[in-house]
DNA sequence: CCTGGCACTCAATGGTCACGAGTGCCAGAA
DNA sequence: TTCTGGCACTCGTGACCATTGAGTGCCAGG
């Protein structure tokens, strides 16, 4: 167990060094933090924290740099989230407010968080299969041709076209769109499979290949995950880290580029509650030098969708936890009046 | 005027340099090059190069580099356009050839482009403007609240929700949407404000309002080009060009997520033929340093859309412009299918 | 008009050296 | 025990300098 200095010590090793990008020896900290002892105590305390693994130095005489269970120490018992400003607050609220639709609050959400926290900024769509039915439409192309369009409470339209093994009438078509939505609408995705599963029985023999494939196709809709789209910006944050450059943020720009890599790191922060993975706590292997703070958010209690920030591990994490949490809380806000 | 050599020359520093990113001098392009004369006389061309002010020297003692003008000349007059190999076509069309829906075909558009040509792909979605309609969509929601879908030619649906003055029957709104489509299905967007323009008068007085709030809405949605969409992928290429960095690569990003920017970008490419821009001829300031090869591309033999590539003035504009070209014609073709 | 030769320029390379921030360790004070 | 001041040591950084070599412009001769 650390003691109550040495851990205060850490603190102000990740506060300078986030704040300078420079390595901080033990005279710089007693300089600027009040610790009441002098740089040789200090010296102890680090060369103690070095021991246990919380911070390294990059080159012998040399100051500290925090390492990932450093940043992980801190995270966990040393940082609170950092609340906005109000004046911020209203900005968000205001900026959010504009927005017209789903892809203009995704969109601005984006650049908010980006600019927030002059970070990369990852929103994920509203996610299909936690949302509910607001409507679903059948259209007849041509006469065994059939769109289908689905629209979620919260704004999304996905459309799918469906080649049926039959022509089918207008009035079978009309028959099931009715008969589907008086069965699907506002309820949740995940229910619909066993809502509609005996629908093709009280059709006319002659429809009912027409209508299984329908259904068929609809659920699929339903259960793609891997259609999850999401937006990303703010990469030319990435340029405020211009030290060791091309090595840095290369991997991460091709990381941000494969949407599902983007996906699954958000896939696996928690339901609930802020999730903070740091540097190798990322599985992807590019991503080995960022944290990424994410969390869920959603028009009601439960989450639909998450959004995070993926930047340096020197980043400032309470001021980005509070970003990105007061953030997440005005969308969900946005997604329920809509 | 030049001489038929000295434009020789010129080529020959375009692509030495292009290929090697390092100032040529006159030695060195005599031994790569079978331009039958000696270093010496390479140097006087170079010199009456740089008066004209197509090549430049960084430095004294140093070679030359290509000018933006320079490049230009190269463009209008050396190169020709590298038609891609066929194994290369023949995978462009099996990789195209598997999109499922139309984000899935501007997605894999973009990977596409950008792995061929090594730098930054951007694919506008098809236009909304030179679209034709393919259906339209009414669905009361609520009384007086009726959601407008659009699904376009190309696959692309745009949603908007209409909150009319006073209830409307679901009589009337079907009537409307049999009115409404029989009129506007296959027509071009510009035609559409011309023949929906004396619908409302053929409805009973309480619907007349309601019915031109919705065709309002439709209308707006038709011109809005604002909404229009992009996207762009391979930003990590931009890592390739490591040396001057930040100062290069980040204005560059700025520009790439100002979607307005993108879409004046491409907007201002000619409608048909391939257009380059070159350094400064690009208005956008943060793209000084780099070139943009756009193109329109169609399901038929009028564009809907452009999509292009940005990259360093120093790239090899004969490939990347078949690239282009080839991607392009490709994506027409998937298009006009669908 | 082309060529070979020559003097000149200047960025890049690499070696040396002094500086200073930072460290670890230890003896003595609290 | 715990903290402190002192001291010797390490090593990255930046300044300075000489060397190198690619590249140039110019000129006289083929």
């Amino acid at each position: 167990m650390l003691s109550e200095r040495r851990l205060e010590v850490l603190r102000a090793i990740v506060q300078d060094y986030v704040g300078t990008e420079e390595p901080v020896g033990s005279k710089a900290l007693t300089e600027r933090h009040r610790l009441g002892v002098s740089p040789a105590t200090v010296r102890n305390d680090m060369a103690v924290l070095e021991d246990e693994g919380y911070i390294a130095q990059p080159h012998t005489s040399a100051g500290r740099i925090p390492t990932d269970k450093g940043y992980r120490l801190f995270v966990d018992r040393l940082a609170g989230v950092k609340p906005l400003s109000t004046p911020e607050r209203r900005a968000i609220q205001n900026f959010l407010d504009s927005a017209v639709d789903l892809d203009d609050v995704v969109g601005r959400t984006v650049r908010l968080l980006a600019q927030l926290t002059r970070q990369v900024a990852v929103v994920q769509y509203p996610s299909l299969t936690r949302s509910t039915v607001r409507h679903v439409e059948l259209l007849a192309m041509s006469p065994a041709r059939v769109m289908l369009v689905l629209i979620t409470d919260t704004g999304r339209v996905e459309q799918r076209m469906v080649d049926c093994p039959a022509p089918v009438s207008e009035e079978s078509l009309a028959d099931l769109r009715a008969r589907l939505n008086s069965r699907v609408v506002g309820r949740r995705f995940a229910d619909v499979p066993q809502l509609v599963q005996d629908l093709p029985e009280s059709f006319e023999q002659e429809d009912r290949g027409a209508v299984s494939t329908v259904l068929a196709t609809l659920l699929e809709t339903l259960v793609e995950e891997t259609e999850e789209r999401l937006m990303i910006g703010g990469t030319a944050n990435l340029t405020r880290f211009a030290h060791d450059f091309p090595l840095t943020i290369r991997p991460v720009l091709e990381a941000l580029e494969e949407q599902v890599v983007l996906l699954k790191l958000l896939g696996e922060a928690k339901d609930s509650g802020m999730t903070v993975r740091i540097g190798h706590e990322n599985a992807h292997e590019g991503l080995n030098s960022t944290s990424v703070v994410a969390v869920g958010y959603g028009s009601g209690d439960e989450a639909v969708a998450k959004l995070g920030v993926v930047g340096p591990t020197r980043m400032d994490y309470p001021g980005t936890m509070g970003a990105v949490r007061a953030v997440a809380r005005y969308v969900g806000q946005i997604l329920a009046e809509s």
